[in-house]
DNA sequence: GCCAACGTTGGC
DNA sequence: GCCAACGTTGGC
């Protein structure tokens, strides 16, 4: 089996925060529209890969838990929904554009960590999350990955 | 294929 | 709620 990678996704809190993904054990992912983040979907991430689990639109900010990578890409079933906010009429069955994985939830940080102590963290530094807006699905260096759960459980 | 207009993300 | 960043759309 391939080396398991790390990765960070936003959730905005009111809208499906950790508590939820908890209850619900695991989710589709669905409602990323955006091609870089769904090329990691699709191509990157594997099952049992660990997610950091971030809130965005929260105060303040910040990753409050793990979840995992809980299925293959599979296409998105949102976007041939025609009722759905994320429904796209430029895809279809046979080729679809949006595709998602499953993530599960693995654990609830003691605490949150916050943007800005990932921001002042001389080791969080280079991430991405730090130094780019608007990407919700973006990898996370395993050495990251460590500081930050250090921090959530401490 | 450029780029202005537009829409969304997301911190504050 | 404001607005900067920045991805997407569509006219040309």
């Amino acid at each position: 089996m391939a080396k398991k990678r790390y990765w960070l996704v936003k959730s905005e809190e009111d809208v499906y925060p950790i508590d939820t993904l908890e209850a619900d054990e695991t989710t589709p992912w669905d409602g990323v529209r955006n091609y870089e983040a769904r090329n990691l979907m699709r191509d990157e991430m594997k099952k049992g890969d660990l997610v950091l689990y971030y809130h965005s639109n929260a105060n303040p900010p910040g990753v409050v838990g793990v979840a995992r990578v809980a299925s293959s890409p599979y296409p998105d079933p949102l976007q041939f929904d025609p009722e759905s906010r994320y429904h796209d009429p430029k895809s279809s069955e046979e080729d679809p554009r949006w595709i998602l994985v499953d993530l599960a939830f693995e654990e609830k940080f003691h605490r949150k960590v916050s943007l800005q102590e990932i921001k002042e963290h001389p080791e969080l530094q280079d991430m991405v999350l730090v130094n780019r807006m608007r990407l919700s699905v973006q990898p996370v260096r395993e050495k990251e990955f460590e500081v930050i759960v250090g921090m959530g459980c401490r």
